[in-house]
DNA sequence: AGTTGTCAAGCTAGT
DNA sequence: ACTAGCTTGACAACT
């Protein structure tokens, strides 16, 4: 079991999202953004490595405008040796790798063309993972989608969208229960047309299900993973007091995630801390652990 | 030097 | 009709 963050660490003083606006666009801006962004990530994955973090989502913003057809550079032919040396780095010390592009990925849109920049979007995360040589356990994470009035008819669409995508993204995707839409029952019948592994979403599961329990919801995921798609994956977080359901919370509440991890001994899988602090809790998280697990 | 409106992209529910 | 929230800040023009 590993534990880890996603994309940003609040301690380290970089960020791996730096970037430009769509009209101070050029190759050199680009360049200049994507070393800066590679070289914060190298620093993250040490501190992470000293810090025994082995799990983390790489930010969607490391090449910025990477699917706008604005950007015909080839990023891939001239980054290919940091994205290698990187890769080497995370192979090297056993890291788990994930990336989540954001929401404005929707393979069910009934807009054709949101389909097409969705998909060029999931090559582009594809392509980083590729370059640094991961293994298809480096997963690319997505939420379900819209449902445009008719969910029956949304789900369809997922099932036939996702069988028109290219073998190298299909080798990656999983999806992953959402707090609004679509719940790990609803996300099961897409795995039953599509073989699609299933992300599961501890706090989402609590804002969002069909009566059954986060244990009984886990253990429904956990058999959509194969072994060529590495431990399963879930995220992990708590509802932020006083906020609108689905805002997830500044600091991790640790009586609720010593109880979530007291009560899955039995279960093997990844954990990724959706909370606002990042690495702060995630220490605080890997103690826990450490408590309970050898 | 610090503040603040805006930034490629979508959807939903709440105000 | 507008906006917070999503996984979330960073840029850049202005004071």
């Amino acid at each position: 079991m590993k534990i880890g963050y996603p994309c940003i660490n609040l301690s380290i003083g970089c960020t791996t999202n730096s970037t430009f606006r769509l009209k101070n666009y050029s190759e050199r801006n680009l360049i200049e953004k994507v070393n800066n962004n590679l070289d914060c990530l190298q620093k993250i994955l040490e501190f992470n490595l000293k810090h025994n973090l082995l799990f983390f989502r790489m930010s969607s913003d490391i090449v910025p405008f990477a699917s706008h057809p604005i950007n015909k550079f080839n990023w891939q032919k001239y980054f290919k040796n940091r994205f290698e040396e990187i890769g080497n780095f995370i192979k090297k010390y056993d890291f788990r790798i994930s990336m989540h592009p954001d929401q404005f990925v929707l393979l069910n849109s009934p807009d054709k063309k949101i389909v097409q920049n969705s998909i060029k979007e999931l090559i582009y995360h594809c392509e980083v993972l590729d370059l640094m040589g991961l293994d298809k356990t480096a997963k690319v994470q997505i939420h379900v989608g819209g449902v445009y009035y008719d969910k029956k008819e949304s789900i369809k669409r997922f099932v036939r969208n996702y069988q028109q995508l290219p073998a190298m993204v299909k080798s990656r995707l999983v999806i992953e229960n959402d707090e609004r839409l679509y719940s790990i029952i609803e996300c099961l019948s897409i795995y039953q047309e599509t073989g699609i592994p299933i992300v599961f979403d501890y706090f989402h599961h609590s804002c969002l299900n069909k009566g059954e329990t986060y244990l009984e919801g886990i253990n429904m995921a956990l058999k959509t993973w194969q072994k060529k798609d590495g431990l399963m994956i879930t995220d992990y977080s708590t509802q932020k007091k006083g906020a609108r359901t689905g805002t997830h919370t500044e600091h991790i509440d640790l009586k609720d995630f010593e109880n979530y991890i007291q009560s899955t001994l039995y279960l093997d899988f990844d954990i990724m801390l959706e909370i606002k602090d990042k690495e702060k809790s995630a220490l605080k998280a890997l103690k826990i652990l450490k408590k309970w697990r050898r």
